[in-house]
DNA sequence: TCATATTATCTGTGAAACAGATAACGAGGC
DNA sequence: GCCTCGTTATCTGTTTCACAGATAATATGA
């Protein structure tokens, strides 16, 4: 049993078909057929059901299907490492939280590609849910998410810690007051954002409960909403700060651990880290100093 | 490149030649030089510097050398998941602890044993970190050893819990006794045994310190040299009950946490859980009525 | 200097993967 | 009922590539 066929095979279940897989090779379909055959009885056991549609396949095929898939990226995993000989390049695919991306990485991300020009840096933006799934489903080399994360398969590393401050609009004197308007909604980045959770459960301690919530596409368009009296949100402070300063919204400072959260780097324990990966986590890695004031 | 590529470059590696490679592998030296010449093209890179005693690795080589034995074995794993279709069979290779192995675990395996007659069941014993760097080297599937145990590539899962006592010659009534006998030696059963440092510590409770140790290959020799009034030794309660019982020697209890320690079935995260060690860990597993009443 | 290990290289053979064509089969539309 | 379309199975000739064997080149140590 080798590779090659693995990867025909693992061709094969994932489009259904042999020639469909066929066309996806670059080869013919009575050779998809004869590696199948091969493999079949080297094994001596039918991965497949063949009916007129395609193939479908067998429980033993269900079995040997999550290892050939397995092989087939550590494959390539191997080919990169062989290649990787410790000045980062090529391609860094990474995810971050949209507030994330916007107030802390931006310059992070500046000077990694200043350090790095042979790298080709991705950054995809989600909600912790979403990036999640998509580190472990391998379409993301790691990702900065609001934490905790406990995930047998990922390891997680605390860069830095936020602090979040309520917003609110600005003829708001004290959070308390808001039970009084009962058409408040709670305005949030995506559905799946975690902050919506958390921002329930703070105001739901103060006694209001029961808010309808408002959902937009872009951190501005939150601010100006708050800043119109529709809504309140849940951001960093340092993502308030400017529009706070304009006097557009009023933010209301959270204590301690209510305001606290900790921004983690997470990444699959079994992945590959390249040296552009390890260049990224050094570079977004708090410095001694930085620890110290936190 | 392909895994019967990596699978001679692994050889190469491991035996450091490529004749002695070519003799494992059942073919001429002529083919190896061939392989790793086409593997090192496609990589674009050196693997080997070769000289006249032989072959070394290349850095390029050393970071490709993990990933050719972790698909060396993924791909013997594979083999085995396609085949396993549920009724446990073939080998299984475990590790406990030699009191583990002697008390606890004999009834269960001959059960385990009469059920799949079709395993090939191997139980290697050996002291908790003996255990645990075999089952990290890929040596044994699994294996029950002294908890706790934290390892990121280690699945761990308490089986149950046993009861320690200490043992001492019949004359002995109570614990804070020895402090007289200046000549006292702790008997343990293997240098690397953790129920040492337990006992060193639960003496020194006590204002015990400064033991001598002595080893011994077998409990039973333990236990005579404990009545004999050579020393003290801690083991589970059931295994000294016997040697209590006819008054050979004296147990002494421990109370809450200094007298519990668990038992836990390690694994490797990434390893393949095959029927045979399905079926293992349903025997060895706590019964809910046992759980309750521990 | 010689014996003995090693890797490098060349060459002919054979098996296996390959592309292409055709047959067999079943589902769905008319 | 019949036809069409897409599917897998099978056969055949070609070519490529892995293989075994022999020899050369090289370095080490006695």
């Amino acid at each position: 049993m080798d590779s090659g066929a693995l990867k025909v095979f693992e061709a094969v279940a994932r489009l259904g078909g042999m020639n469909r897989a066929a066309a996806e090779l670059n080869t013919v379909q009575s050779n998809v057929t004869g590696r199948i055959r091969q493999l079949e009885a080297e094994l001596d056991t039918p991965l497949f059901e063949r009916h007129s549609r395609g193939v479908t396949l067998t429980a033993a095929g269900r079995r040997l299907l999550p290892y050939a898939e397995r092989i087939g990226r550590l494959l390539a995993d191997a080919r990169r490492a062989a290649g990787d000989d410790g000045h980062p390049k090529g391609p860094l695919t990474v995810g971050a939280l949209e507030t994330t991306a916007a107030i802390r990485l931006s310059p992070v991300l500046a000077r990694y590609a200043a350090a790095y020009p042979q790298v080709d840096l991705v950054l995809r933006t989600g909600t912790t849910a979403e990036l999640i799934d998509a580190v472990l489903s391998h379409a993301l080399e790691g990702a900065l998410v609001c934490g905790p994360v406990a995930h047998p398969a990922l390891d997680a590393e605390t860069v830095f810690h936020e602090r979040l401050a309520v917003a609110t609009a600005p003829s708001v004197g004290a959070l308390e007051d808001l039970s009084r308007a009962s058409d408040l909604k709670i305005v949030v980045l995506r559905s799946g954002c975690s902050y919506r959770q958390r921002l329930e459960e703070i105001l739901a301690r103060r006694g209001i409960v029961g808010l309808r919530q408002l959902e937009f596409g872009t951190i501005d368009s939150i601010i100006g909403c708050v800043a119109a009296g529709l809504g309140v949100t849940l951001l960093p402070r340092s993502v308030l700060a400017a529009a706070a300063g304009g006097g557009r919204i009023a933010t209301h400072d959270l204590a301690g651990a209510e305001a606290d959260v900790a921004t983690l780097f997470i990444r699959r324990r079994d992945g590959y880290v390249s040296s552009a990966l390890a260049g990224f986590l050094a570079h977004i890695r708090p410095s001694p100093a930085q620890a110290a004031a936190e």
